[in-house]
DNA sequence: CGCAAGATTGACGGAGTTCAAGCCGAGTGG
DNA sequence: CCACTCGGCTTGAACTCCGTCAATCTTGCG
């Protein structure tokens, strides 16, 4: 088996260094101390990577299928990917974009419950659940590490509810523009303006609206001086503080 | 300190016996299979119970707001409660229902994300959290558990989001009866009539929906033959497959 | 340049909310 | 034992926000 997957490999040269055989890429990775891998010390390191491969997806590109049996799990180190789950009717549900740093695949069943695609060009780091799960008893530091990113994607999930129940479009707009200026400035990437690769439709189906009504709401947004639209799918939010009044119903 | 909590007891006899003075009361816990305590062994349920303390909540009473310091977890033992989210507003979304078997309290800052209140008569057990986290590490395999049950609640978020996001009145009530069948089921309780306990607008507040649309869906599925209303706020499911049909948008 | 996919805008309709009025049932006190 | 009351539930009528359908505009790309 190939160290990464050539299937989806845009730029070979994105992907290497190779895992196992240069040096272990995690010294370098700029995300790890949001991640998983994050109590791990540089002795610990190039076992716990030995396990690792790497993948590049292009945008566009399924990582997997809702149903499909998990055995993979992720740390997403570049790009943009969207988590979802359908209805029988071709209704979808996005439950979260993640963007470097973030981990993909938790599961407690067979089966993944939901679909990923990368939005972007993505690279992962990619371990075989079982070897995963075999590794954890040698290292239990990074099962509470694991266990403390479920709790913040749960606290994130619950506060998703409440955008999705109980928010008025502005609203959940708003929220949208912060959540994301914050998530990319805990990251050290710039929060303003931002960064949106993803489509109309994809924030539609993430806050629970239709792509015309995400459009009116930025025209609205734009119209009233809170943010200004940029070529490149750049936002630039022109009253943060005003934003999260209205994020927050205020 | 006492034992347990006296300040909302409602009958002190309910609270008995008393851990750590007479026998572990986990040995006769029905539900212990499916809570964080499930991988501890006879020998170690002694230890592990000594820093857990028993409480009983009357129906209406908050357990504890957000914005509290989060310096306790729990396990339900009995009874219904509910955990919510509010908007400066007073707008309020549900973000659970919890019952035997559920754990509650599962934080990573310092302070409940969330509020949680009795629906009916509840009982609980307690843990610091200071000290359950430092008892972890001689027990791996309940923060495996922990980690486990993380997961189960992530998945169910993220079925709720489907739910909120995208599903119409109808199939958002079918949903949640199903949803408490099932677990009802899963507990050993009865799953057909299920016990629904909590008021209209509490259901309107988990579905995103008001407590108009609500009754109005009932009636609805009552007119069709799908359900019928007992008195005592039993709910009996005439056609499941078909409720299931409905839940799912088919 | 020309095309296709996505984004925007408009007009209209409908599912669900809002506001308001009755209804029901459990608890209470005369 | 029964009238009274109060909170929650149900029903009705009007409204509104957002969805639907459709046309136009923009943008990235071969």
């Amino acid at each position: 088996m190939p160290p990464f997957d050539v299937r989806f490999v845009r730029n070979l040269e994105q992907a290497r260094p190779r895992p196992g055989r240069e040096a272990v890429p995690c010294n370098a990775c700029a995300v790890r101390h949001l991640t998983v891998c994050a109590p791990l010390n540089p002795t610990e390191l190039p076992e716990f990577s030995r396990i690792m491969t790497r993948a590049v997806f292009e945008a566009g590109t399924r990582i997997f299928d809702e149903g499909d049996p998990a055995d993979q799990v992720f740390n997403v180190t570049s790009g943009v990917i969207k988590v979802y789950k359908l209805l029988p009717d071709g209704r979808r549900q996005v439950t979260g974009f993640l963007i470097a740093g973030d981990f993909l695949g938790l599961a407690n069943e067979e089966d993944y419950a939901y679909s990923a695609e990368a939005v972007t060009a993505a690279r992962l780091c990619r371990f075989p659940r079982k070897k995963l799960e075999a590794m954890l008893d040698s290292f239990p530091a990074v099962e509470r590490q694991m266990l403390l990113v479920a709790s913040h994607e749960l606290a994130a999930a619950q506060e998703q509810m409440l955008l999705l129940g109980r928010k008025t479009a502005k609203e959940k707009i708003a929220s949208f523009l912060l959540l994301f200026s914050v998530r990319y400035r805990k990251r050290g990437l710039p929060d303003n303006p931002i960064h949106l690769p993803m489509s109309r439709n994809d924030i539609g189906d993430f806050l629970g609206l239709t792509t015309e009504t995400v459009s009116r709401t930025f025209t609205q947004l734009k119209s009233s001086q809170m943010i200004r639209l940029l070529p490149g799918g750049l936002v630039e939010l022109n009253d943060v503080d005003h934003l999260e009044d209205i994020a927050e119903g205020r």
